[in-house]
DNA sequence: TAGGCCATCTGGTCCT
DNA sequence: AGGACCAGATGGCCTA
């Protein structure tokens, strides 16, 4: 039948002849109501964290799947989440580049897209001697690796030459 | 040992 | 009401 915390409370009828243990018997079953109540709460957390589990797991898979179509060098090095997303937004970048000079080849490269950009650390980078400077992704903020070539440095690690450079200047046999 | 990264739990908020 | 999403807290593992 109906769960006693179900019950409104004037609705117990107190047991026959025992009318005294009427407040004893209402105390139980506030407890056990209050039990029902947190095992339901409880298994409904559980449930709320299986999901979140979930969640995060296909979020990761994503991730992985992101991991496998950039290219690091060497292959196996497998870069952390951050990592991930801000050399996947900086390559996509220098893949856009590389189309839009290998179209226009006598056009300039991209301006920097703001003043804000980490230019520098593409300037700074070993490639430095590129004519482009082309705007890196990362515009105002100062994320350290701000560029794919700076944040493989910053791991030890290399890109293939030819990649960044094409991407990054204006060559026209790109 | 400190710091970075990660997985998980948790409570709050929003949406269907 | 229940699920999705989010951000904060926490603890474990690894590396310099």
């Amino acid at each position: 039948g109906r769960p006693c915390w179900l019950i409104p409370p004037g609705s117990l009828s107190p047991a026959p002849g025992d009318p005294s243990s009427l407040p004893r018997r209402r105390a139980r079953c506030r407890a056990r109501s209050e039990a029902a109540l947190h095992t339901l709460r409880r298994s409904r957390r559980v449930k709320a964290n299986d999901r979140e589990r979930n969640r995060m797991h296909h979020l990761n898979a994503a991730l992985d799947a992101l991991r496998g179509v950039l290219p690091t060098f060497p292959e196996d090095t497998k870069l952390t989440k951050i990592e991930t997303l801000r050399f996947a937004y900086n390559y996509i970048w220098a893949l856009s580049e590389t189309l839009r000079l290998a179209r226009a080849p006598r056009e300039r490269p991209a301006a920097p897209p703001s003043p804000g950009s980490d230019a520098g650390s593409w300037l700074s980078s070993p490639l430095s001697a590129c004519a482009s400077s082309p705007g890196s992704p990362t515009a105002s903020e100062d994320y350290g690796y701000g560029s794919p070539e700076s944040l493989l440095a910053a791991r030890s690690l290399s890109l293939p030459g030819d990649l960044l450079c094409c991407a990054r200047c204006p060559r026209a046999d790109v």
